[in-house]
DNA sequence: GCTAGTTATAGTCATTTTGACTAGAACTGA
DNA sequence: TCAGTTCTAGTCAAAATGACTATAACTAGC
């Protein structure tokens, strides 16, 4: 492509790579309390730069596919996952993200329910972590967590976004056990019923939970609509 | 470049060309009402595609600059403005925004102080538009500015980014107009006042503005830390 | 210098929302 | 049948909100 050939001014009007990354999250049982806690999966880098380091799942854009799409793909392609939730977090367009060239990564964040999580690939190069315990990551990709995080917690207390976590039918002490994991605090459950009842996307069904050693919960579902941001607008 | 040789399969892996625009905001007084409104300067169209229409200041992004910083040149550049506030909106990227050509937009949204907005330069291709009345514009920009509007509500209600639009000393009147102009309803002076007075970001000062042809209200300070996305997050 | 007009500012009061807490209901397992 | 657990409804005080009243402090016009 004679790109080696390039002469100065022309590299400097050149426009920067263009790549998609995906945060993923998904519910997972801890090991040392069994509830639900954060977990992200994270590919290794099999080439420089940071060659060996845990990396975001991502790649480039190809030329016909949406950025929506194109992370959609990705996250399939690297790690099996259908989302249930995905929305664009932010454009990272610092000067140094890759020492070896200018790399502009637009970045999706995800939510995938726990049975799909379960069943993801798993391998030596694909590999679950928890998400207050990542290590060192490669490029900026500990900065982007953390903005993904924020933004997560941000959305949760707004309002519409824990559901995606649970299947179509869920109890109301599911919902709690997401804003816990989520928020790592405790939450009052009388309490937090009480709103829940009082949002009216929340829809009672007649059917409840069997098998716990306890009174049998009330199942639920979520009727509200997606997002407002601009991929999931105007969908039929 | 060689570009023009290059065959179909290298084309669809040829990343997308990268550029930025950005929504600004300033407030102006209404002709009709005299009360303050909301406004965004445009540019006009001086090539094809849709040659002639208003559009989005924006331009492409070089190899040498973050994304923030071309956003903030290219502002500069196209209308003479210095934002108060500046924040990523959102990247687009569908496949069909441009016809001739696949473009992925990293658009920002500015706010910028009336006195500001006064200086800017205003020519037969630069003018500024009442945010509500724009008309067709060019490309998806109008979807665009429906979506920083929407942001910029939000972020209004969230609380820190209407003192942007003011300057370093305003009266609580001044930062309720700003929320009366961008919510597009009237609020009650004495609820409002005592909800702003409770926030600890605003400074209540000595001072008071004379010239009002009634009680001199007195004059507060904003200090609250600017925000919390990544572009704004380490700086010192 | 008095008065009307205007906005600034403090305060009242009923309603709604929130947080901490109590208690009974409904299940399981021993 | 009882102990253990969670589910669920409810109480009560504190805090926040919305509608409203009243006074303060200035200017403009007479």
């Amino acid at each position: 492509m004679y790109m080696g050939s390039a002469n100065v001014s022309e590299r400097a009007v050149a426009a920067p790579s263009l790549a998609i990354s995906t945060v993923i999250f998904a519910l997972r049982p801890s090991e040392s309390s069994g509830r639900p806690t954060l977990w992200i999966p994270l590919v290794r880098r099999i080439r420089e730069p940071f060659k060996g380091l845990w990396a975001l799942p991502g790649g480039p854009l190809t030329h016909s596919e949406s950025l929506q799409d194109a992370a959609s793909r990705n996250l399939r392609e690297t790690t099996g996952l259908a989302p249930s939730y995905l929305e664009q977090l932010y454009a990272f367009g610092g000067l140094h993200r890759s020492p070896s060239q200018r790399v502009v990564s637009i970045v999706y964040w995800a939510l995938v329910q726990p049975t799909e999580a379960a069943l993801a690939d798993e391998s030596e190069n694909v590999k679950w972590f928890r998400a207050d315990r990542l290590g060192d990551l490669a490029f900026d990709h500990n900065a982007i967590v953390d903005y993904a995080l924020w933004r997560l917690r941000n959305k949760l207390a707004y309002g519409s976004v824990a559901y995606h976590f649970l299947g179509e039918y869920f109890t109301l002490a599911q919902v709690r056990e997401v804003y816990e994991a989520v928020l790592d605090t405790r939450l009052d459950p009388a309490n937090f019923r009480r709103q829940l009842k009082s949002t009216p996307e929340i829809e009672e069904t007649g059917e409840y939970l069997q098998g716990g050693k306890h009174r049998p919960p009330r199942l639920y579902r979520y009727t509200g609509r997606p997002g407002l941001d601009p991929d999931n607008r105007s969908k039929p």
